[in-house]
DNA sequence: TATTGTTATACTCTATAACTATA
DNA sequence: TATAGTTATAGAGTATAACAATA
């Protein structure tokens, strides 16, 4: 189980260089990012593309509907988004991001997107490119 | 702020096209790992390259002195490790990876490895050396 | 006194089960 | 009856504060 055969790559040393590259980097993401927590962030992007029910966004995060209905009530305290009934079906209720959550969203992504952003300020040109290019292969192949 | 000047890449949307990719990853090998949580393996990992005090471990993983205190009291009860008083300051305890711990390890490890390598299956040779490249680029930028 | 580690306690994010209101 | 959402409750993992043992 160790080698395939003679002509076929051996995956695993490419998946642990992957893997280990990508955990490191996500850790320190949210080590230095701490003013939206990252279960609040993910649902305000979810919402950019455009309301959803609670039930919509518990299932794009996979997560459980009592999770999801808590971290809404908290954008919702905060002002990031509001409620509303939905007129075709009163059980279910519209979640709408607010300006001040588009805002809070903006400030998320700029507070990330920077740090990462100062990582590479020592990289050439080349390892810039060979960045963004493994990295859209990662984001395709993940998201396959 | 938007741009630097004409000859200066700009980071930012670098810096999110390899955040993305690398949360995203990250994401999912944590979703689908669950035998070893992520705050044990670690520890397993650091201890592999030799025992280390509790303060140390701590340190490392950037956690509290309770947190660590706990973890490896879990680590303990499950076999992993053993404690034993350093013989040359009666407060500390050097903590140790047991066989057994060395296997989870490396269960852990191959657990998370194959995940990933089941993602790149229908890659290129190609595609495989760019991320390669990629990753090694990231993990030496991140841990510079 | 200062330091190492643990115990006591609390906060956050998660889950399942029970409940309310609509369909 | 079935479904959308919330509230009640509990389980992880984290933290700070208080404590015990040792230096």
């Amino acid at each position: 189980m160790t080698a395939r055969s003679r002509d076929t790559i051996d995956l695993i040393p490419i998946a642990r260089e992957v893997r280990l590259a990508a955990q490191s980097l996500a850790r320190h993401v949210k080590d230095h990012t701490p003013s939206l927590a990252p279960h609040l962030f993910t649902v305000l992007a979810w919402l950019e593309e455009g309301p959803a029910t609670a039930g919509d966004l518990a299932g794009r995060e996979r997560v459980s509907a009592p999770s999801m209905s808590r971290s809404v009530s908290e954008l919702e305290e905060r002002g990031y988004v509001s409620r509303t009934v939905d007129p075709s079906d009163a059980r279910q209720k519209i979640v709408s991001l607010t300006a001040s959550g588009r805002r809070a969203l903006s400030k998320g992504r700029k507070d990330r997107d920077e740090y990462v952003a100062a990582l590479l300020v020592n990289c050439t040109p080349d390892e810039l490119a060979d960045l963004q290019r493994g990295a859209e292969l990662l984001r395709k192949v993940v998201e396959q």
